[in-house]
DNA sequence: ACTATTTGACCCGG
DNA sequence: CCGGGTCAAATAGT
């Protein structure tokens, strides 16, 4: 089900990426930020042809329905421009300082969801990950709280992603989420097989069960029909912990859930990472934001080309600055 | 018994 | 000081 509303969250992302790179091309962003960019583009579009071709399979659907951003802005803003990397390697210096204050950017977006439960189907707003919920907050000029989630696989995986999801004062049937970093934990599983996060509230729905490997699920595709998208970016504080390299095949970043509509915003962040089996990462920081706005749409969707072909797995394209390359590292076992 | 959620306290930046 | 975000003890659900 909501695998066609992944990849037409995965596909949006890329928009919103490339657009946020554009609005900064020309700007004195550092490399690094442009190139990080580049390549969380590439690993969302990787990761929307793996599910295409997995969907397709099965024969069907394209899904997609043709979306429309509305997106009037996205803002970017960057901090600073220059910001020494910082960690990313196993040793750092010191800084222990700076551990406590890695906190750039990182890349987050939103999404609005809307928990149609007439008919049917509803969303819920499980996005495929594992959460689990940490706090709540009363927001200030909120009629609902805030609730925060974290990935279940903090610790075990030691993944930073985290969500907040937020009901519209207007529309109670409109969540907005926030999701805030990247999965570091192992993709496979994240990926297609959700685990779920009931989002209480209202939704909700069961099916967990993680699932190793990617069976494709079978998609279904009916959904997707509304929705829509807009995209903001802004940016933020960060700390990523971004897989590494992205190599990871599938799921990460966003994912979203259900149809309807969602945001994006997007702050930037930092990849990197590399973990090593016992946990540890690292992270880079790449500050900045952007603005930018412009609109867009996207129309035309994907041609199913489920030829593709995917691999999902990492090119590294090119890897000019990074100073990393990907090392595929593995690990994602486990 | 263990794991997830609840919820007020705590922290931190503005 | 204030508000958003996180921690963690208590509690609820398995």
């Amino acid at each position: 089900m909501d695998t066609s509303a992944r990849i037409i969250n995965e596909l949006t992302q890329g928009m919103e990426l490339a657009k946020q790179l554009k609005s900064i091309l020309n700007s004195d962003a550092s490399p690094e930020e442009k190139h990080f960019l580049i390549q969380a583009i590439i690993a969302s579009y990787d990761r929307a042809l793996v599910m295409v071709n997995w969907g397709d399979s099965s024969g069907q659907t394209p899904p997609l329905a043709p979306l429309m951003l509305n997106q009037p802005e996205s803002s970017v803003s960057i901090d600073e421009s220059p910001r020494s990397g910082e960690y990313d390697q196993p040793f750092d210096n010191q800084d222990q300082k700076v551990v406590s204050k890695k906190r750039k950017a990182m890349l987050t977006w939103k999404n609005q969801i809307r928990i149609s439960t007439d008919t049917g189907l509803e969303g819920n707003t499980d996005d495929g990950y594992s959460w689990r919920k940490y706090g709540q907050k009363d927001i200030l000029g909120a009629k609902f709280p805030r609730s925060y989630y974290r990935c279940t696989y903090r610790y075990v995986h030691n993944c930073m992603a985290r969500k907040q999801v937020q009901r519209t004062d207007e529309d109670p049937t409109v969540f907005e989420i926030t999701y805030r970093g990247q999965h570091t934990c192992n993709p496979a599983t994240a990926a297609v097989a959700p685990p779920k996060s009931p989002e209480k509230h209202e939704i909700k729905q069961n099916n967990h069960h993680h699932i190793l490997q990617l069976p494709p699920p079978p998609k279904s595709g009916d959904m997707l029909t509304n929705l829509r998208e807009n995209l903001t970016v802004s940016t933020s504080d960060l700390d990523t912990t971004v897989p590494c390299s992205f190599s990871f095949p599938s799921a990460s970043f966003g994912c979203v859930d259900n149809y309807q509509q969602f945001h994006f915003t997007n702050e930037t962040d930092n990849f990197l990472q590399g973990y090593s089996p016992s946990g540890s990462n690292y992270f880079t920081e790449w500050g900045n934001d952007f603005q930018h706005h412009d609109d867009s749409n996207l129309s035309g969707m994907i041609s199913t080309t489920a030829s593709a072909t995917n691999s999902p797995l990492a090119f590294p394209t090119d890897t000019q600055d990074l100073r990393t390359n990907f090392p595929f590292n593995s690990g994602f076992f486990i």
